[in-house]
DNA sequence: CTGCGTTACGTCAACGCTGAAGTAGACAGC
DNA sequence: GCTGTCTACTTCAGCGTTGACGTAACGCAG
């Protein structure tokens, strides 16, 4: 068949790609050979690999990943499941993951699931139907037992930021009490005593222990500085909600010179809030952010945070994932350090 | 086979998800069958249909995408293609596709080329290689050919926010130039005389028309305005850019009551110079920026930007793409409009 | 010349699914 | 009763690839 190739050998419409056994009639070998070509398998002779690559070059032969992985049962992909992409600390996580999985030569599927438990079971349920390798998730809050279901039946899967017990789940995990206690520890180490924390109304009530606001507390007491609740002040951890709490301060008239944020829009809030109340960052009041978004270096003044590098964490948990994926041993869970950046604000 | 499930019916490990056979000869029926119901086709007795559905519910069936997409040639898949996702624009561009393609039942396959001409094209062959249906992409400088070429071998694509001349490329198309018309006009409107334009160095040299430095010129003479070169300064577009083109600006001792930047960071860029130089906006200066990010309605003051409204885009690129998909004629470009979304900065 | 190992291939079946075509039974009309 | 039409199935092949296995040709030791 397709011996109908004339000199030119130009196929017009080429609506399923080349496949094999094009190249194979081309190269007068069996598809076979040109598959040992392809995967570069070895048993096969200099000429012929010669004449393979011409071929293949010829058509345009690309492999079907689909007829592939149905009897590899390995697509080379990874799905990572995330809240959001708007949010500049998962957008960047996002980056730090794909240029780990790149260098791996993986293709990554990113699926967000907006906090949405439902479609968070979904989501999982799209990724094995796609037969990915493995999945890389953050958590909406609450999911861990679907996440652990579906590892059971067969879905290798590395959950980050958290730890799920007693699951045959990895865990790339960031010490979050440890970044909050370099934050703090830093306001106090540069005079400021009268610290506020601006902290999420998550933490009140949310499933995972309020690591921050634990550590701001026992950093302030170690440092013998006196822990009120005044001293927390809680709302949506976003730019609004950042510069409400910082209002609120105000007005509340809690003195202050030191301010932590639980993250870093709520500290670009904070800066906005005290810019309008006319006092200046650093020298009235210092502010530490969490996260280190790249943002941080951009604004006036530079904004100093605890960083969790996103470029490492990509990197390990693709790391872990490869352990998985060989091995069925639990793995144990992967710390990666936080650390503070220091600039203008704090 | 498989008639070893015994009364409980629990398979350990299930390393390979089960399939139709199995629901099948659960159900008693034929693999066919299941199949049918699976996709609802139809030719099938209501008692039937539950002894599947009961089945697929027992063995926790989860039809094979791979195997279905192998006959089917459709993988109800997308692939995106953006230049980065920590770029707000693009990650909230890649949001609205994103929610488009679920609406339809698809899923994306996001990739970033960092405007890497050789990353968009192996991008592409990955894309084709996983059979995506079809894919949206924000070009690469000067690649237009590259997804010209792989669209000529069968993958349907939309390429978004430039048109692509003589090819059978999907567009859709925002009018940047009345986008910045409607920014210029609103300053002059609101009493500005003395306009600047921070603008992007690539706006020199890039492949693509400077759009809004030549509405700004035009908008400008048409409200009976000197323009003069010095009036347009270029800079990164970024916030360090937009802030080091404001400093410039201020300076060059250039007297400015309105400012036109030509994105978002550019304008955070310009606000900080501002507030440095002890300009208040819009008081003193006003200030439109350009894209409308999520961020402008949370600056201070808020920052009045012309909208590309990122669901809408989503939409049509989907709409679009499912139009190209269905038929094999040439789909003429789509318009999304742009408007001015004004808040507090001018 | 036989036997055995090695190299370089080819052949065949299978992965899980669906399109096409077939079949068995029920039911209607004349 | 025969034909035709419909419904509800079944059977079979094949999508493009790779794993398992077969085999022809060659080299080389004895």
């Amino acid at each position: 068949m397709a011996a109908s190739a004339s000199h030119s050998g130009q196929t017009c419409s080429m609506p399923t790609g080349s496949t094999l056994q094009d190249v194979a009639a081309l190269a007068g070998v069996s598809a076979r050979t040109v598959s040992r070509v392809v995967n570069d398998e070895g048993g096969f002779g200099n000429a012929t690999r010669v004449r393979v690559l011409d071929a293949i070059e010829k058509v345009g032969y690309r492999p079907n990943m689909m007829a592939r992985a149905l009897v590899t049962r390995r697509t080379g992909t990874v799905g990572l499941v995330v809240p959001r992409l708007v949010d500049p600390f998962f957008a960047e996580l996002v980056d730090g993951i794909q240029a780990a999985a790149k260098a791996t030569g993986r293709t990554i599927i990113i699926a967000k699931h907006d906090d949405d438990p439902a479609a968070f079971g979904s989501i999982l349920d799209t990724l094995s139907s796609f037969a990915v390798d493995g999945a890389i998730v953050y958590l909406a809050h609450g999911e861990a037992a679907t996440v652990a279901r579906h590892a059971t039946r067969g879905l290798r899967t590395v959950v980050i930021g958290v730890e799920v017990a007693g699951t045959n789940l990895g865990s790339v995990l960031w010490d979050i009490s440890r970044g909050a206690e370099l934050a703090v520890e830093h306001l106090v180490r540069t005079g400021r005593t009268r610290l506020v924390m601006l902290s999420n109304t998550d933490s009140a009530d949310s499933l995972f222990p309020p690591r921050r606001e634990t550590a701001f507390r026992h950093t302030l007491q170690r440092a013998g500085l006196e822990f009120t609740e005044e001293r927390v002040v809680r709302r949506d951890p976003s730019i609004e909600g950042g510069r409400e709490a910082m209002e609120a301060v105000l007005a509340a008239g809690t003195p202050v010179d030191g301010v932590f944020a639980y993250n870093d829009a709520v500290a670009i809030g904070a800066l906005q809030a005290l810019a309008l109340a006319g006092l200046r960052v650093p020298h009235d009041v210092a502010l530490v952010g969490f996260n280190d978004i790249a943002m941080c270096s951009s604004l006036v003044p530079s904004l100093t945070s605890v960083r969790l590098d996103r470029t490492t964490i990509g990197r390990e948990a693709i790391a872990l994932l490869d352990r998985m994926l060989s091995s069925s041993d639990k793995q144990p869970p992967v710390q990666v350090g936080v650390d503070l950046v220091i600039r203008q604000s704090a």
